[in-house]
DNA sequence: CTTTTTTCTTGATATTTGTCAAGAGCAGAG
DNA sequence: CTCTGCTCTTGACAAATATCAAGAAAAAAG
């Protein structure tokens, strides 16, 4: 069980002494949090990171009309506000479990301490900020440059998983379109 | 004219004492670019990173049939692929000097000096990317929830001083829209 | 100051995508 | 099982945006 976390911070955060995965993962405590509810709220000072282990969280803010949704994380991912969480200002987004989800989570203040365990922690940090950077410079790319449809059939492949388990209005919302198109899409392409 | 440089450091990287600041600016050196010139291509691999002091430097990639343009840096912004130079991996930009520009330019081996120069270094490095990833999730935002109209006038706002410098093509490449658009939308709110 | 090239604008038209409204399908509550 | 909400699909239509082509304007080159 334990281990399934330590794939995850190895996962994210590159290889690490296995001592020291396991010093860091005694920071995370397993949460089961029930369907609908919010680990985050939007406004709120965000102190936590999360990793899902099993279900899904969903990511998302208020624009003027509707609910966007930026993001939705599966096994392995987390969800956090990373600048609430590292800046301690007030959160735009929401984190909401869609279905009934297991979670390690890590509060900041544990977080904060694994750079003494670990000596090489801000290095494998920073890159781990890289990498995060890098998958959104890539989501900006394909919304300049693809179309609804393509952006469809590149977020399929890459995810197949999350179709048959998450409403797919929020899929839609995070592709950046809406349902009726989704819907549309999807027809053409089956 | 190194002040201006230590202000850019700052804005970034946040206060830092200003004898280590002094420090660390003696790592940059002072470029010309002409106009045209790329610092950077598509596929090599990216080991500088650059203040602009003035003039414009666009980051594009290929996309199927167009060009895309990423980003534009003017004054006080840097530009690099920060992927490719913290992994070494081929650059995904090209970044090229729309105008004869000035940039202050630390190579990799320096940046890497840093940490030793200033002992807080990590700290506000990560800060950095903390901020830049901000601003793409920002930006990813925008895209999922405002309409190209919107997007422009959020632009305006945010960049006047871009519209009467730089091809206004690259502005509407950059905002996801295509030229003609662009246009008929400046027209619509003069 | 011309000439040439690039960029911007405009109109006509096509394509993509969104909106609205209705109904179908499905899951959960009782 | 049946009712009640959601969610998804579908069609008709509207709005947003792209494309193509031509000309105007501006910038660069000579």
């Amino acid at each position: 069980m334990q281990n399934e976390l330590e794939y995850y911070i190895k996962t994210y955060f590159g290889v690490i002494q296995s001592e020291e995965l396991q010093k860091i993962s005694t920071f995370f405590e397993l949460q089961e949090i029930p369907k609908g509810t919010f680990l985050l709220k939007e406004g709120n000072i965000c102190n936590s990171m999360s990793f899902v282990q099993s279900g899904f969280l969903r990511m998302f803010a208020q624009a003027e009309e509707k609910e966007v949704t930026q993001w939705i994380s599966n096994k392995g991912y987390f969800a956090t506000d990373l600048a609430s969480f590292n800046f301690q200002n007030n959160s735009r987004w929401s984190i909401q479990a869609i279905e009934d989800t297991v979670v390690y989570t890590i509060y900041k203040e544990n977080y904060n301490k694994i750079g003494q365990v670990v000596p090489l922690w801000h290095e494998l940090e920073k890159l781990f900020l890289i990498k995060c950077f890098t998958m959104l410079e890539d989501r900006v790319f394909k919304h300049l440059s693809l179309k609804a449809e393509d952006r469809y059939q590149l977020f399929f492949e890459e995810n197949p998983e999350l179709f048959n388990q998450v409403p797919l209005q929020y899929i839609a919302s995070m592709l950046g379109m809406s349902p009726e198109t989704f819907s549309r899409i999807r027809k053409k392409i089956k």
